[in-house]
DNA sequence: GCTGAAACGAGCAATGT
DNA sequence: ACATTGCTCGTTTCAGC
């Protein structure tokens, strides 16, 4: 679908990325606009999928989510078929799943609780999955950054 | 910092996860509660760190960020000194810089507009990082999954 | 730490330009 | 596509338990 944004929906955007939880009114000052305009292009870029969701950020230790991962998996499946990737998608755990360039097929994002649990999402989950020929596991020792915002243009 | 969270907190963590702009009485009303009682405790959750952001998720195509790609860092610094970390988490394109194990040091995850803003970015930000040895790039070709929610306990 | 009340402000739809 | 109006409902503070 086909997308065109002024510079008050980037505007829009900007603020609401980093605050989503501002308050309709608050925008509306902050562009020196009425609400009920505001509104309106908050509800045309929902109903766009220009905005896809509104996400809180959890600190993962405070859920006991201690281990990060990233995997890649190479699968025999024909090219082009993303039955893999779809079932990837569905484990709980799996927060991103990539289809790549390169020898390897996918990359996933996984986090769990500890390196215990890990094994067990791989013996059990990934296991299911057909077509899977090898992994390949990298551990985070320590986040310094992770921020989903996006760069948006000025206008 | 030692956090405790009762079943009350992990339902609420649960609901504001998934729509961070849901209404502090819609909360109280899912929760049986006062909503001045939810406050309370949202306010806390912010308070204690567990709660760190209010985030809303944008199309990234829809703001001319199309390429997504992953970058493995080989570093020459001292073991434990996070310096080139610090000025990775630096650079706007990048949305994650994670310590990791094994032979390369960080991995950085990157969202530019095409693969030429993307070599600009490597040619001119990268490049002024001392200590940095290699780079491995991997390039996304097709997002299956992309989601930052966490698993959250019962209780 | 939760409830209930009360003041204040925001949400939201209708209407007009 | 934006501004104004007005009713409704949510937000937030405070007293009391």
């Amino acid at each position: 679908m086909e997308v065109s944004l002024d510079t008050i929906d980037l505007q829009i955007l900007t603020l609401i990325q980093n605050n989503a939880r501002i308050s309709n009114a608050d925008l509306a000052r902050e562009l020196s606009m009425a609400p009920s305009a505001v509104l309106e292009r908050v509800k045309k870029l929902e109903q766009k999928k220009v905005i896809t969701g509104y996400t809180t950020q959890i600190n993962p230790t405070a859920v006991q989510q201690k281990l990060l991962a990233f995997i890649f998996i190479r699968s025999s499946e024909s090219f082009g078929c993303g039955k893999t990737g779809e079932e990837l998608a569905k484990i709980p755990e799996v927060q991103e799943v990539h289809n790549i360039a390169g020898e390897d097929c996918y990359l996933i994002k996984v986090r769990t609780a500890d390196s215990a649990s890990l094994m067990h999402m791989m013996r059990t989950s990934l296991r299911n999955i057909p077509n899977i020929t090898s992994t390949k596991t990298t551990i985070v020792l320590e986040t310094v950054k992770e921020q989903q915002q996006i760069i948006i243009p000025k206008n």
